[in-house]
DNA sequence: AGAGACAGAACGAACGTTCTATCTCCCCAG
DNA sequence: CTGGGGAGATAGAACGTTCGTTCTGTCTCT
């Protein structure tokens, strides 16, 4: 997922940290000026790593001041929480979606192939949950916490779809599929995504799907 | 290979960026302080980030002074390319001493065996490389083509060890293992070390030993 | 009138980098 | 054996830049 495509602005809650008291506006909604910041942000920090691009970028490239940015970020932190949280929401609305209108037995290959897709578009530059992790070691930080909360989900809904197609074993092949997905992901962002792409969905192709059925 | 110790002075070469002119010295070699220095920042590096960690911690925790920083190294950039290197010099001399008195057929489940434990051990913050190259994204970076080298020697091993042990496709195979590789690496890291390494064993065992052989 | 966005200056801190000056140790000429 | 001399390490101040953050205004809407 790798596209900028921010017309969602889903939950995408202020959620203030305890201490933090704005000393501005009371709260401001999802308002054109924070999509645009937000915007701007994912697709620096996406393109060229969190701690490399400063607020200065970001409320340049989003047409805003940095009063405005302050507005409505109590600062770069949340912001880059805010990052996470509203990739994840779009992922989450694009699962809900594809639910909509497949089996779970469907799903899966097409969640594989959409994958392989992604990894060979133009711009990208891995799995932006890992990338960020590998800027915030400490498992604690709010981003960290954001990224495993995704990670859980994700795991979660593999399972779900793996019972519900009457795979055996959903737990522990959910775990492989993880393995074989992020493997797939730092590989293409580090090599050759076709190649890794053909690998992936045969593996893929081995372990889950040959297992059982064929 | 989490671990520090820097007993190695490996491949240390200066290696001076054409254009840049060191005002100071000569070409000091391996001196101590120099060895300080790169220990410290890949302690420093690993646990906590590139970007994040600024020289004053370094030549803090490495008990140097920024005047024999600047002797030894250009600049931060080039301390970033001597850790990614060093490291993998590391890896390779561990490599060669394996195969020393290990025959390729019984050192792929060895290696396999080897980073199932490392990932579980103290400290373990993932593949240095990949968290490396998140925070360097232009291919063309000195670090990350020093990543990216590390990286074409590796796949090369392991083809070269799956030839030798009469595996067929060792190509494909090579892939799929360098997959399996980093996904266990990203998941280790970033959830349930024991789980990641039991299924990357067992993946490789379904995918690659028990392919031909069981 | 009042809230939100605009413009732009300014803050202190930290960044990477350079400088001056003193000290220590080893090598080699005397 | 002695005693410079030079290279490397030390200490610490200081450079200019950039960082994240805050402030003072003005303008424009409803």
């Amino acid at each position: 997922m790798p596209a900028p495509a921010p017309q969602v602005g889903v939950a995408a809650r202020a959620c203030s940290t305890v201490g933090g008291v704005s000393t501005y506006a009371p709260a401001p909604a999802a308002s054109a000026a924070r999509t645009r910041v937000l915007d701007a942000a994912t697709r620096l920090f996406y393109a060229e790593g969190i701690h490399t691009v400063g607020v200065d970028r970001i409320v340049t490239e989003a047409g805003v001041t940095r009063a405005t940015f302050y507005r409505h970020f109590p600062g770069k932190e949340d912001l880059v929480r805010s990052y996470v949280q509203e990739w994840d929401a779009r992922i989450r609305a694009e699962a809900a979606a594809g639910l909509a209108e497949l089996t779970p037995r469907e799903f899966l290959p097409v969640l594989v192939a959409r994958l392989g897709q992604e990894m060979c578009g133009p711009g990208f530059r891995g799995c932006p949950f890992i990338n960020a992790a590998a800027e915030y070691p400490d498992p604690q930080d709010p981003v960290a916490l954001a990224i495993a909360e995704h990670r859980r989900w994700f795991r979660g809904l593999v399972v779900r779809l793996l019972e519900e197609a009457g795979v055996p074993e959903p737990s522990a092949r959910a775990d492989l599929l993880m393995l074989l997905r992020d493997g797939a992901m730092v590989g293409a962002a580090l090599g050759d995504p076709a190649g890794v792409a053909r690998s992936l969905e045969r593996a893929v192709r081995e372990l889950v799907s040959g297992a059982d059925r064929t």
